[in-house]
DNA sequence: ATAGCCATGTAACCAGTTACATGATTGA
DNA sequence: TCAATCATGTAACTGGTTACATGGCTAT
């Protein structure tokens, strides 16, 4: 689980309610580990149950704000893990699953669904982008302190581009009619073999 | 949720007990959405009991498989949800929290999980360009008929090379020292403006 | 005999999503 | 006065993971 890390990083960074959290996530890390309001509350609860973080103050006057920072003990934990290996990330993508059996459904929903989805990626790559070219625009000492985030910006920027390239080249194939239209895979293939991609 | 539709796939290419399913999520499908047996067995179970699937037989021989085929209230089912747009997906990944805070740990163990991560992108890497080949080895028809799902093992292609791309990217520059050893973001940074990459 | 594979399942737990809910402040 | 934003929460549900469990068959 890394919504209990993600939110000391926040916070060892600087002090901050459960709101001010989730708009943190909204503008930076939220590109690659996104949360709602409820979960970043209740895990700061727990994390508070844990003496991980405490409450600074509770503020007297309106806006009833909670500020939550990072104690000596959340700060060991946030070392602890970041020291920990972690499994790499795998795909996991719907979109794989329609392609894969593009051929059980209609041909023409399918190019429509790929090219929504590239309209979509190329938007968050020059979302992306602009944030890049703001990014360029601070100077060295101030980039030199963002220098990590900035790296997680060029995941999403490769990410987005990625996508996009594929797109485009499963685009090209059923479009050069290389591609069935219509269901060929045999239901009568030989044996116990399923047919798929497979190594010898 | 998509395990039920790719279920759907699968048996739609053949019918198959859940044992048998769980090997075709391991070769193929399973690079990009796998599931553990225990979820394929309870899925079964209701793609049973809403009619999408039903038993073929229940075998005598020893090996008590199940056999599942899809019915036409299944292939309608699996039909309507390819015609449904979805989400495209965003990267979430837990390294990429770690390289955003990564400051507030210790900076040689980051370099080593990069690694790691490297070199195990490295391996799957290696393993698609194997089914590459061997997808090019077989005849035309073959590859006619696997086309789609080819399709969907040039997207981990593309991904593992872009995972790879961008971890030398990050190795650089730690490497090359143009980004500190030790923490460094301020706590003290003007206002309730949080230190990250933002629009203005 | 025993290890490994074939084959199926239950139960508890954890993380994430969606729905529901409240109430103050600020600006048009 | 009305909409937007600030600010916090509870509850139900869904999907996924981990642990636990059983038993036969096959080859060494």
């Amino acid at each position: 689980m890394s919504l209990k890390h993600a939110i000391l990083v926040l916070l060892s960074d600087q002090p901050g309610s459960g709101y001010d959290l989730v708009q943190r996530f909204r503008s930076g890390i939220g590109h690659f580990w996104n949360a709602t309001h409820q979960q970043v509350y209740q895990e700061l609860k727990k994390l508070n149950a844990d003496k991980q973080v405490q409450l600074e103050k509770a503020q007297e006057e309106r806006p009833d704000r909670k500020v939550y920072r990072v104690t000596a003990v959340g700060r060991r934990a946030l070392k602890a893990w970041l020291a920990e290996p972690i499994e790499p990330l795998r795909i996991r993508d719907a979109l794989l699953v329609k392609v894969y059996g593009g051929q059980f459904g209609d041909r023409d929903s399918l190019v429509a669904e790929l090219d929504r989805h590239r309209i979509l990626h190329q938007r968050h790559l020059e979302e992306y982008l602009q944030l890049e070219a703001y990014y360029f625009e601070q100077d060295e000492a101030t980039r030199r302190r963002h220098g990590l985030p900035y790296l997680t910006l060029r995941r999403g920027i490769v990410y987005e581009k990625d996508n996009i390239e594929w797109l485009d080249e499963v685009r090209a194939l059923i479009e050069a009619d290389r591609l069935p239209a219509a269901p060929v895979l045999a239901n009568g293939t030989a044996g116990r073999k399923p047919a798929r991609v497979s190594k010898p």
